[in-house]
Formats: C-alpha cells, sequence, structure tokens
DNA sequence: ATTATTTACGCAAACGATGTCGGGAATTAT
DNA sequence: ATAATTCCCGACATCGTTTGCGTAAATAAT
C-alpha cells in the first residue's frame, strides 16, 4: 500500500505556478501578489497540503524533534517523565521520539545509533543499569548531538544533568526508619554502577553511620537488572531473611525492586510492617492503596522531564556551543504511610 | 549546537570517487570491482558512517516507521501493548513513533496529522475516548494509510481490527459476581461513545437478564475522560452510594476507573467486598498486592500489540491494495481475588 | 587488426521544499 | 520618449541517497 500525500509540484501544476510561487505564498512572502497567494492558499486549505517533514529535515538539517531513552516505559517514574517532557515538546514544536533499552546493553546502543543518525536534533538520556561503556554516547555528544542525563546519569560526559537528590532522598528515608524504631535496616539497590545507586547508597550508609547504628556491608545487596526479574529479588530477600542478622527494615531503591518485595512478602507471608518495615523508591500512583499502604520516596518525574527537555532545547537551538552546564538537583518527597510504621513490638530508641 | 554525520559525498571526496560509486559499493553491486569496494567499506567502518535515514525516506517515499496512537503511555495496558508493537516493529526493521491523545479530540487530530504527512508508513490507532467526529482517520485511510485498529476501534472504517473479547468478558466478570451472591450490581464504564464500552456494558446487561437480575437503567454510569480524572468517579460513586436502590458490587470498565473507585472507597471507608465487592478492567501488575487484593479482568495487551503490528506491517509491505480484513479477537482473563469475594452476610442465591 | 563485449566507474535525475538569483512586464521618474 | 524602479514570478541549486544510463578502458572474439 502506499499513502501518497499532496505536494507544492501537484499544486504548482494544477494552479500553472512554479513550485517556488507556491511556496512563497503559502510562507506568506512580499513578493507574491495577494490575488496569487489567496489562490494558493485557497487550494491548499482545500486540498488539506501539509509540508512534507521529511523534506524540510533533509533540507533544514533538523528534524524538530527530540530522542528519549530510557530503560522501560511501563514504569510509572518514566512515563510521568515522558509526560512532563512532551509537555515541552509539544509547546516548543518539537516532537518526541521514544526508545527503551529494557536495561540491555546493546539494545541501548543500537537505540542510540538510530536515534543519532540525524533523525533527533537531541537526545534525553536515561542511561540502563548495564551500561558501563560509555563510548556512543560519549562519541555521538562529542560530535556535536546535544544530550541531556536525567535520572541516571553518566558522570563521563560533561552536559546538563536533571537529577533528583538520591542521596538525601536516602538519608531522609533511613533516618525514618530509625526514628520510628528499626534498628536493622537493609538496603536493596538497583545494579551498582548506576549513579542513583551509588548516591541512594551512600544516602543510606550516611544516616546509618550518623546515628550509630549498627551497620554491615552485607546488608547492601544489588540487583543488577534494577528488580525487573521477579528471581533476581527473591535471591536477594532470601539471603537476608536467612542470615544471622535478620534486618526489621528495608529501603528499596527503586520502583520495581520496590513492588517485588512486596510480592515476595505476601507470598513468604512476611508481615509488612510487623516482620519487616518497608519504605521504596516508587512513583507508582496507587501505592497509598496497596496492603500495607506503602511508604515511598516519590521522585518529582514529570518536573524532571519538563526540565530536562528544557535543558535539552536551549541546548538544540543554541547559535554557539554551550560551555556552562547546569546539573538540577529536586528534591524528592517522603510519605510515610503504615508499611514503615512503629510496630508496638519495637521500643522506641 | 549542530551534528553533522558523515555522508557518501564526504567518503567520496576522500577516496577520490563518486557518491554512486560509494554507494554501490556499500550496497555490495557487482559492478564495483573488490579492491573498491572493499577501500570504501572499510573507511565507511572507520567513520562510523550510516545512511541517513532522512533522504532515505524522502527518496524511496517511505520512513520505516510505524507510528502508534494511544490515549495515555502512563497506563498499563498501552504501555505494555506498546511493548509488544515494538517486539515486532523491530525485528521487522520499523522503529515505532509513540503519540498521546491524552483522550482529547483536539490532540488526536493533530497527532494523527503529524503523523500522516509521510513521517510513518503507518498507523496503529486506539482512538481517544472523546472522538466521535472520524474524518480524520476516515480521510487519511481512503487516501491509502494503512491503519490498523486495536483495543478502542472505529466502527466506520473498514481493515484490520484487534480486540478482546469485551462482551464475553464483562458476561463473565458479572456471572462471577452473581454467582458469589450479590444482586445489585451496577456498572461503571468509560465514555459511552467507545467500542469497547458498549460492548463491555453489552455483556453486562445481558448476564443481569440471563441470571433475571433486578436491572436497572440508571446502574450503568459512564465516565466521559476514562476515569482520568479522580472527580468523575467521585460524582458517579457518590450517585450511586445514595441512591436507594444502593448497588452491593460493581464492576469498573477500565483500569483507571477502577483504581479510582478503590481510592474512593478508602477515601469513603466503604469496605469492600464487605459493603461494596468489585471487579474492574485491568492490566496492572500488582493489582494482588492492592488492599483487599482485585479481582480483575486482564487483557492480553502485549499480544494485541504483537497482534496489530504484524497486521500493520504486512498491510504496508502488501504490493496489492488490502481487501479482506481480519478482527482477531482474544480471550481476556477473569482473576478472581478478595474484592469480589462471597461476603458472610449475603446468602447464596 | 578490427570489432564486440565486458568491466568499472561517473553523470545526472529524482524525492519535496526552500532560498538565491535573475529577468520580463508594468509602473514611475526624468 | 527613455531610464529607473517596482512588482511578480520562474529557473536553478541544495540537502543525502539511489539508480538508469552513458562511456572509457580493458579484455575477448573475429
Amino acid at each position: 500500500m502506499k499513502f501518497e500525500a499532496i505536494t507544492i509540484k501537484d499544486i504548482a501544476k494544477t494552479l500553472g505556478l512554479s513550485t517556488s510561487t507556491v511556496s512563497r505564498a503559502l510562507r506568506d512572502s512580499y513578493e507574491i501578489s495577494p490575488e496569487t497567494k489567496a489562490r494558493v492558499i485557497e487550494y491548499a486549505r482545500e486540498m488539506n497540503y501539509r509540508p512534507n517533514p521529511i523534506a524540510l529535515s533533509l533540507k533544514e538539517k533538523r528534524s524538530s524533534s527530540i530522542g528519549v531513552l530510557v530503560s522501560e516505559i511501563a514504569n510509572s517514574f518514566f512515563s510521568q517523565a515522558i509526560n512532563g517532557i512532551e509537555s515541552v515538546a509539544q509547546q516548543k514544536g518539537y516532537n518526541v521520539v521514544i526508545a527503551q533499552s529494557k536495561e540491555d546493553f546493546n539494545r541501548e546502543v543500537s537505540a542510540l545509533q538510530y536515534l543519532a543518525s540525524r533523525s533527533v536534533d537531541g537526545i534525553l538520556l536515561s542511561v540502563s543499569s548495564e551500561t558501563s561503556d560509555f563510548s556512543t554516547i560519549n562519541g555521538l555528544y562529542s560530535k556535536g548531538m546535544p544530550v541531556v542525563c536525567f535520572d541516571r546519569v553518566v558522570e563521563s560526559i560533561d552536559t546538563h544533568k536533571v537529577i533528583v537528590d538520591n542521596f538525601l532522598a536516602a538519608y531522609n528515608a533511613t533516618n525514618h526508619l530509625i526514628k520510628n524504631g528499626y534498628k536493622k535496616i537493609a538496603c536493596i539497590s538497583n545494579a551498582a554502577l548506576l549513579s542513583i545507586s551509588r548516591e541512594r547508597v551512600e544516602g543510606y550508609k550516611k544516616a546509618m553511620i550518623d546515628k550509630k547504628m549498627p551497620f554491615d556491608e552485607k546488608s547492601v545487596c544489588y540487583c543488577p537488572h534494577g528488580g525487573l526479574i521477579y528471581e533476581e529479588v527473591e535471591e536477594v530477600m532470601n539471603q537476608l531473611i536467612k542470615s544471622k542478622n535478620r534486618p526489621d527494615a528495608v529501603i528499596a531503591c527503586s520502583d520495581k525492586i520496590t513492588t517485588n518485595i512486596m510480592r515476595y512478602c505476601k507470598l513468604k507471608k512476611v508481615p509488612i510492617p510487623e516482620s519487616l518495615a518497608m519504605i521504596g523508591f516508587s512513583n507508582l500512583d496507587l501505592t497509598e492503596l496497596l496492603s500495607p499502604s506503602l511508604s515511598v520516596v516519590r521522585q518529582p518525574a514529570y518536573e524532571m522531564g519538563k526540565k530536562a527537555a528544557e535543558l535539552l532545547i536551549t541546548m538544540i537551538e543554541s547559535k554557539r556551543p554551550v560551555l556552562d552546564f547546569e546539573t538540577v538537583i529536586l528534591p524528592a518527597e517522603l510519605i510515610q504511610r503504615a508499611s514503615s510504621a512503629k510496630t508496638k513490638t519495637v521500643k522506641k530508641a
């Protein structure tokens, strides 16, 4: 099947004009007589003419589109961020091409290369949890492709970045558990490579040390696939639960890890918070409806997307190379609910 | 900022060849000598040359990309469907451009028009709940743009369609409530215009009539925004709860309606299922973790996306106009959990 | 030695739109 | 009446790639 849209050439032919004249008439150039303009505009409207964006892109060397590369769109944080990105993009006349890495390094590279080959004017990137080799993105960036990192940033490239204060968020979340009387707090994090993992784990450690809590390196666990796979969470949880130093609370550092821990506790009949308290990073909008209602660290995903898109478009439209870069750090929100509430068996510290 | 990728012209210049020769060498044409081929291929590899897809699109009049238009990607059903779509697209060498209507007719029209202007080779469409005027999509389709509808279909266009057996799903869900002893069952549906709404409401009605249950037209309610806005669900629920014929169970016909009813019941302290049983259409993957665990009708979203994408790509690649169309009807899954369980106060019917 | 064929490459057109340039006709100035 | 100036519009090149056609040189056939 083929879809043949009307072109400027078709209009020129039927109206007995040249393509240049039609083009100028449509762009309301002063060198076209009012009568000709009217004829052209009327006919174009009638035939529902739209300029071919592909031809424009080729000519202008820009596509008026931005690429977004995230690990998964079926993830509340990212879909909310994309909403923020779209709101800005639409307003500024860009459209958004979304690609998923699924936390897979090879998919990330091929997605980047597709986006790169001039089909987008810039890229918003949140790297996959597998990625430790940044040569593809570095290569693109050094050749002049505007890139803004959000959430999971690439330290090695010097550009705008939009993140949450992960350190403080984890610090506060851990503190909240400590205040509620929990003593043996474990931390289950995303892949160790990720910036967000490091920052969150650091926040957790600092809180534990500041409050002089017993702290054991074994109580920090990593899920290389970010909890996407239930079994990796199961394994980590089994280890924690069966260890002689069984934790009484846990902080989960990603959306999927959070929900998979809840699933685990339900399956294994580990009552929350009585037997294990928990708080997790999550952007799901129904954590209040879970059983028990879930204490969460919520990231301002929509705002992050918005800000990242604004920075990217500024970069794209800047005439001269951008030299000083911003790292926007937004605060996360701590929402206290039943899953981390004080339990009677725990004496206040 | 500008990103200048290497072109065939650059290669030609440095190697002292013509663009045609380079092009042919890269496509392994027989009329290029092995030595020249080797030179060109080696240099292209070295410089990481990629053909400009925009130039290709212009020349070939195809973009090797398909457009997906859904109401919202931050919706489990659609994000799962998109995953299915992407899996097929990637395998067949297409990339996916995603657009959201946010249930807004104007956004839908402008998204369609963007996709239309030759930037995609075909469109996968699930219409917005506001749409009653299908002239844009009809116009595109009649001009030869391949379109496949999924989930929310447009009856007036004759093309491939991929849906769930909504009638049967709602029939079974209603029956399930009846079997568990509920008598006054209300149905809260998405916008009345949508195909899925009509089919689901019909299934509900049929079950009520078959089982000789008291049936009142007032027990069918509609949310024009598909439950996206909490307040519209609140209003409907207030009416139902306060009516003299207060229902003892409810069937919710969309994801957002389902979760917003739960939110309502939690806020208003309406115990589920004791005071109001419920079952809802939902593709969330943590409905088991809700309080109470939620009975759901689950759609095979991933498979629907896959099938729809396959049909679309077949249409796109078909040499002659496709004339006989398929309507693929997949079964939904009924998952019984606590929210619709029998309660002691209800005698078995 | 002359002609025919093959080999290996370049030229130019095309896709749709825009912008630069140039020029014919009509109007105004001299 | 002639020169100068507007006013409108068309021809052409361009973006990157592919492809049909032409062709010089090399080889093969006569």
